[in-house]
DNA sequence: GCTTAGCACTCGGGGAGATGGAGTGCTAAA
DNA sequence: TTTAGCACTCCATCTCCCCGAGTGCTAAGC
């Protein structure tokens, strides 16, 4: 679609205003706006024709207009110029990310609700492995003769453990010999490589200490599958009311709600790393998402994982700001988990990120 | 407060009537309630002297009367009678408590949900230590020769553990020295014991590789600080949209935004176990809770934590079926965690933490 | 002395106009 | 192709008014 530089210059102007007030734009506003010098009528003739090319919309006759999806499609591929972080905000950003850092998830969680804060809409925040994981250790210490810790880690470098009870004791050699055990045959293989048979095989090799192995290995499993996909978390849904669109109750539950419950992590595009994907509107394949937008980005944890963190709002949401913060919180994180000698878990000595 | 058995039972009909509806309640309504068989003009009398004994308000002078904060007090003290669950639902909460109960973050958070849902209402949740927490033991496992996953175990038996990294390498001897040094030195300590003396202390004996013991230790604390107090978490927030008295967003925003931001477990009451508590609209020490109640209940888990779940609401909340399914809901939890044999953590169950 | 029927009164909710302003589309002239 | 002028449209807001629910009070009845 090519358009005229006055009329590329219309239709930024009607989608910044729309952002900014959320009230519906008239001709006169737009020659300020757009500091155009030419007549309201002139712009009127114009607006017409974005609006028969289907980039703007009419709510009634006698009201300004504003941006339809595909509008905001053009003006975010093409119009919208990237916007610089103040000072004060990369270094609250910086800040704020040195600070309690501590276990995978609560990274995840905190990474949502910082970037539902900085930008004042609804995210959510997620992990999931790039390829299937595997066990790559076993540990076994044990507590009494009959209580253990079973520590294992997984090939994203996340260390779990469980504390395990069986029936009766074990000696110090025998556990020994189920350590070693698990530690040659129970390890590398995903989730649906521990086959039944395995486990058979593993029963005669251990006898009557087979109860253990079938502990930590179904721990193990566990394990495996709750880190392939972490949970994702939703944060500051609550923003969703101050924004003009959602000050109907009738209008936010039904979102709000979708947020905070059935938010669907299998809907989600897949992203390259360091990618930012604006989804506007219809363009969503949830329907509770018609009438929104979602910004997502991706970001490194170790050499394992991808975090995705996501923006959502209006469709009139302010997609400079946004995709601006976005990237800088992404590629701050992944800078962060790229460096080694860092405290931070997992993935140890992940490639440092180029910028 | 001692009320003729006339005007408790209008009371009662105006309080539960009201939970229903959320409109002020007539004269004639009560009649039918409360299955009284006298005239609506007796009854309006009565209605007069409650209001002056302070138990009922009239929103303008010509609606017909709801409960103030006081004759909730009275009704749920008194007028209130205890709700069976049924069968179905009782049956419900079993099968949701017996799945997906792992980690004791995830099961404060998950009780939480739960409740929520089966109160449609907000609901929160938290574990605290009864007393302070020590660490129990270490485990340090060398994974090359400059790291080591460290495992502790607090004395709540929950076990953590973490990935450290070491300028320098450390050979096998030398770690297991470090290890019994930790275990001799560093157990049963609280939080605020672990002073920077001991840590010279240690530094002179553990001489050039006491790098890891300044890390294990600052881990150590770290887990028992996190641990004393578990983070408050927040389920079914716009559950609140449901109820009239929150369908304007003006109610609802402050509310909410307080719910999901600043909910201050300092501000909740020490509860026993098993002891419910229920603090009605103004009894409410944060303001934002003022035109809410607040249904409080402990749990136990294994001997020394304590998990608490509140329910909040409007003050026309239903405390009659909230306070049936949160004490079954917290017996069931208190009988679970109290059950030895059971997988679920800690306790005699089993915790287990991860990193 | 408590209860009741009757009645005037009060108040809020909600619908029906009325008003005004913002913004448009169209026309005709530059 | 641009512009001034103008009639028109539509929404948001306000006012007004009516209706009904429910009250308080009074006077009579048990």
């Amino acid at each position: 679609m090519e358009l005229s530089e006055r009329r590329k210059k219309i239709l930024r102007a009607v989608v910044e205003q729309y952002i900014e007030t959320a009230e519906p734009v008239g001709s006169k506003a737009i020659l300020e706006r757009a500091g155009l010098s030419v007549s309201s009528a002139t712009v009127r003739n114009e607006l017409s024709e974005l609006e028969e090319l289907g980039l703007l919309e009419q709510p009634h006759t006698s009201a300004g207009r504003i941006p339809s999806p595909l509008g905001y499609r053009i003006y975010v591929n093409e119009l919208m110029e990237e916007q610089k972080l103040s000072l004060q905000e990369t270094e609250r950003i910086n800040e704020a990310l040195h600070s309690k850092m501590a276990r995978l998830d609560q990274i995840i969680d905190e990474a949502g609700r910082m970037v539902s804060r900085m930008t004042h809409y609804p995210a959510f925040a997620l992990a999931k492995a790039k390829e299937r994981l595997t066990i790559r250790r076993y540990d076994l210490i044990m507590l009494e003769g009959n209580s253990f810790i079973a520590v294992v880690m997984t090939s994203n470098e996340a260390v779990h453990n469980k504390v395990l009870r069986l029936p009766s004791d074990l000696s110090e050699p025998q556990l020994q010999l189920l350590n070693t055990l698990l530690n040659t045959s129970f390890v590398d293989l995903t989730l649906n490589e521990i086959t039944p048979e395995l486990m058979r095989v593993a029963q005669h090799a251990a006898g009557e200490s087979y109860g253990l192995i079938s502990l930590v290995v179904s721990f193990a499993m566990e394990v495996l599958q709750e880190q392939e996909q972490l949970n994702i978390r939703t944060a500051g849904v609550t923003n969703l009311l101050d924004h003009p669109e959602y000050r109907s109750i009738d209008k936010a539950q039904p979102l709000m709600e979708y947020l905070s419950e059935e938010l669907d992590p299998a809907q989600l595009p897949v992203l390259q790393t360091e990618q930012m994907k604006i989804i506007i509107g219809p363009e969503n394949a949830a329907h509770e998402l018609k009438d929104t937008s979602v910004v997502l980005a991706s970001y490194d944890i170790g050499d394992n994982m991808r975090g995705i963190i996501g923006v959502v709002g209006p469709t009139r949401m302010d997609y400079a700001k946004v995709t601006a913060r976005l990237s800088y919180f992404t590629d701050s994180l992944t800078r962060m988990f790229g460096k080694p000698g860092t405290e931070l878990p997992p993935g140890s000595g992940g490639p440092e990120k180029e910028e």
